[in-house]
DNA sequence: AGCACGCCGACT
DNA sequence: GTCGGCGTGCTC
């Protein structure tokens, strides 16, 4: 696809119709090119490069959402349909978002309605329903002109109904669920006509604002006596002093009633405007706004990247170990960028954008923050979007749709944890934040800065390759002390049949913690905290019917439920395998720990936050304010407790099983391994007091958990390039892989063999030079997801145009392959478990 | 992906 | 003879 702006200024061409090329949502990859659509005349003011349409489109001429994405005058060739609506607002692509959404198409083999829309604010589009009306006829020419059957019905409904009738109401009338094959062909016959109303899903929150229309003095003079009159005055005094409020506001101060200010308005006392506010969650005030105070290294660190500033596009990577106050670094960078009157984007991870970060923010950088994370309402969202639009925001925080922000003259992008999964997006497209982040510093020339405790091997590399500079906060703030680490080996519980979770070290450290009122984080791996029903008899386990994965126990509704399709079933009490009546709770889930620790340990107090306690995100802050006021010894979970915490009172950190996530088979398990144990053992004495780490595992030889238990990235990165190498891993090569999937098991291998048949032979001829091993067809990694079979074909090559122009022309082929129809296809590189 | 057009079996 | 089955190919 190709976007052009193109408008003669040439008067003699301006007779000419407007035509609009359009990107629609209904294109599937293999057709997706831009549509020409005539602008109506009524139109031709509104409609711009970028502007959001309603397109009718294909045979049935459904209204189809799209984007602008050229606009030209010319010769309007027969045949062409008419662009239905423009939608008017701010919600727009500018010229970068159009490159960028073209540069993802084919980045990430996805449409670029697909790529546009990961852009916008999400819930913006809506057509609200199609509207039916009478023809120009009588009801007996209707129904002599189409009166049979189905369509008698509809035509005497739409005939009889007073208003315009809307689709839904006539589906009810007629009682069909779908009424689109019988009205296209009245409205053909010209028996019935078919109109369509739009509207934004989301609207624009307006208020009134109040001031005087007139000068003070004068308008007291108009205000005669009365009791009426002393309200009034009050209403007049109150508006003086504040020049302009809002209503509520001004009513809400002096007891009256809009009715009374409305009064004073029509007989031209004071005057009403509506005005725009945005729509922002409420944010405790925070108490600190200190000035950052950098000790020797961070002010190094600081110096470096600064200096880099004025040097257009380039790459910095700023390594510093858990609690050396990278976030202050980035503030002072922020603050100096938004000086020198430019924009500054930061992104981090979905768990560390806490209650208390975003406090932070607002402290620091007041109104012209915007924070974009997935627990703001739509309209919030989409408010967030407008203030940065319209330039009010000039420092955008945020998950990885920041990265996206409608922001112009940037400065810098940070992205904190540049190692994050997260900033991978795990829905189609699927963009990484950080190519995103690449991408823009590229086309606004400015500084890309990666941080990081436990950096990705690819990052470092790149920093280790010159690609990127690198700066290194070596000491924890303050000099506290890296915590003592003891790594526990459980060998011997297995051997001995213990099946228990905490080992002796741990326990010990807890009884002392506890003696000497210090607090405990235990840290659990996520992929091993499921609990599973099993049956004792049998060895059965419940799996999900429309995925392959075991059932998860959730003791909140006490069901059965699958962690991908939402499934869930009732707590089984018999066997549906052997029928046998002994069902048992297997799997080292927070609650089983929870309940060790309170036997084992009676009488302390265990918080426990897993995604089975966190419903809410004002729940999760709720507890770990508990936590922090020392409403608890020992603070129990997964993944949220690793990063981004700060307790004071906190001495020893215990992780339960440091292994399990080394064996998931995806070359980033080692990586995520070690950050996940380094940054939890980082948590353990901040302050005064020293701090203990201890490291159960079963692997206790293993190097990835030795380097982590001593925070030693260095060690680390070099065992792990060396393997990266040997298995031609990133960043030394990509994985592309193509995921196949369908309703059909046999069907869909048969699918994937076809294309890994097609790609071979590809290498073998035409593409020989890229020429390289196919992998596959594999079942994926979850074989079977929400019933569909799911298979894999793969190869690896370093990241070119080539490839992705073969693996393009692959989906295109697949596309017009038989198999397309009951299979479906999706690309991606390097995906996170594959 | 939808959806209409098109060419073959069981019914008023 | 018609209603409707789902194969095939297009969407400005």
């Amino acid at each position: 696809m190709t976007a052009t702006s193109d408008i003669p200024t040439n008067a003699l061409m301006d007779d000419l119709p407007l035509i609009a090329g359009v990107a629609v949502s209904s294109a599937v990859y293999s057709v997706d090119k831009p549509y020409d659509y005539v602008v109506p005349a009524d139109m031709a003011g509104v409609a711009a490069v970028g502007q959001r349409v309603n397109v009718p489109f294909g045979r049935s001429n459904r209204t189809t959402n799209g984007f602008i994405i050229s606009l030209r005058r010319a010769e309007a060739k027969s045949g062409l349909k008419y662009i239905s609506h423009v939608f008017d607002d701010m919600v727009v692509l500018s010229g970068e978002d159009i490159s960028l959404s073209l540069w993802m198409c084919k980045r990430y083999f996805c449409t670029f309605f697909e790529a546009a829309s990961a852009l916008l604010p999400p819930g913006m589009w809506s057509r609200d329903s199609e509207v039916y009306s009478p023809g120009d006829m009588t009801l007996e020419q209707a129904l002599a002109a189409g009166g049979k059957g189905k369509k008698r019905l509809i035509i005497q409904e739409v005939y009889s109904s007073e208003k315009p009738i809307t689709e839904g109401e006539l589906c009810k009338a007629c009682q069909l669920v779908n009424i689109r094959k019988y009205t296209n062909s009245l409205v053909k016959d010209k028996v019935i006509a078919v109109s369509q109303t739009f509207s934004r899903g989301i609207k624009d929150k307006l208020i009134w604002q109040v001031s005087l229309a007139m000068p003070v003095e004068q308008a007291r003079a108009q205000l005669g006596s009365g009791v009426m009159a002393e309200r009034r005055r009050a209403v007049v005094e109150c508006v003086a002093q504040a020049d302009t409020l809002p209503e509520k506001e001004l009513c809400y101060l002096t007891g009256v009633s809009a009715a009374v200010v409305r009064r004073l308005s029509d007989i031209g006392i004071l005057r009403r405007e509506q005005a725009e506010v945005y729509r922002r969650p409420k944010v405790k005030k925070a108490d600190v706004s200190a000035e950052i105070e950098l000790n020797e290294y961070q002010q190094a660190a600081y110096e470096g990247i600064i200096a880099m500033l004025p040097g257009g596009a380039q790459a910095a990577l700023l390594e510093g170990v858990t609690g050396s106050g990278k976030t202050q670094v980035y503030i002072k960078l922020i603050t100096d960028v938004l000086a020198a009157g430019k924009t500054a984007i930061l992104l981090v991870p979905e768990i560390a954008l806490t209650p208390q970060m975003v406090r932070m923010f607002y402290s620091c950088f007041g109104d012209v923050v915007a924070v974009v994370h997935s627990g703001l309402t739509f309209s919030q969202r989409y408010d967030e979007y407008k203030r940065i639009r319209s330039g009010v925001a000039k420092v955008v925080v945020g998950t990885r749709t920041a990265v996206f922000a409608p922001i112009s003259d940037i400065g810098i992008i940070i992205i904190d944890e540049e190692q994050e999964y997260s900033y991978k997006s795990d829905a189609d497209p699927r963009y990484n934040a950080k190519d995103i982040a690449k991408h823009r510093a590229v086309k606004h020339s400015c500084l890309l800065l990666l941080g990081s405790a436990t950096p990705s091997v690819e990052s470092y590399y790149s920093a280790q390759s010159g690609k990127y500079r690198l700066f290194q906060i070596p000491e924890r703030y303050n000099d506290v002390p890296l915590p003592q680490t003891i790594i526990s080996d459980m060998r011997s519980r297995l051997r001995d049949g213990d099946d228990s979770l905490l080992g002796a070290e741990l326990m010990r450290e807890l009884r002392l913690n506890i003696e000497r009122s210090e607090q405990s984080i235990l840290f659990i791996n996520r992929r091993g905290s499921s609990r599973m029903a099993m049956c004792v008899d049998c060895g059965h386990i419940p799996q999900c019917e429309n995925c392959s994965v075991s059932l998860t126990y959730h003791s909140k509704n006490t069901r059965l439920m699958c962690h991908h399709c939402g499934h869930s079933t009732e707590m089984i009490t018999t066997c549906p395998q052997c029928g046998g009546p002994h069902i048992k709770l297997v799997g080292a889930g927070t609650q089983k720990v929870e309940e060790e620790l309170l036997t084992r340990l009676p009488g302390c107090r265990v918080i426990r936050m897993d995604a089975d306690t966190i419903v809410e995100r004002v729940s999760h802050e709720k507890l770990l304010d508990s936590f922090a006021e020392g409403a608890a010894d020992i603070l129990l979970g997964t993944q949220m407790v690793a990063k981004g915490l700060d307790f004071d009172n906190v001495t020893l950190v215990g992780v339960l099983d440091a292994d399990l996530s080394l064996y998931v088979g995806d070359y980033h398990a080692s990586e995520r391994t070690f950050s996940l144990i380094a940054q939890v053992v980082g948590r353990a004495g901040r302050r005064q007091k020293p701090g203990r780490a201890i490291i159960q595992t079963f692997t206790p030889q293993n190097p990835i958990i030795l380097a982590a238990a001593r925070q030693d990235y260095a060690d680390f990165y070099r065992y792990e390039i060396d393997l990266r190498r040997a298995l031609q891993a990133p960043p030394f090569c990509d994985m592309f892989v193509f995921t196949l999937s369908g309703p059909a098991e046999e069907e869909t291998l048969r699918g994937a063999q076809s294309l890994a048949a097609t790609l071979r032979r590809a290498f073998e001829g035409e593409c020989a030079a890229l020429g390289v091993p196919v992998l596959g067809p594999a079942p994926a990694a979850i074989a079977k997801l929400n019933r569909r079979y799911r298979f894999t074909v793969s190869f690896r090559g370093k990241d070119s145009r080539e490839y992705r122009e073969l693996i393009s022309k692959m989906m295109a082929a697949f596309y017009r392959s038989p198999y397309s129809k009951s299979v479906s296809i999706a690309a991606d590189m390097n995906p996170f478990n594959a």
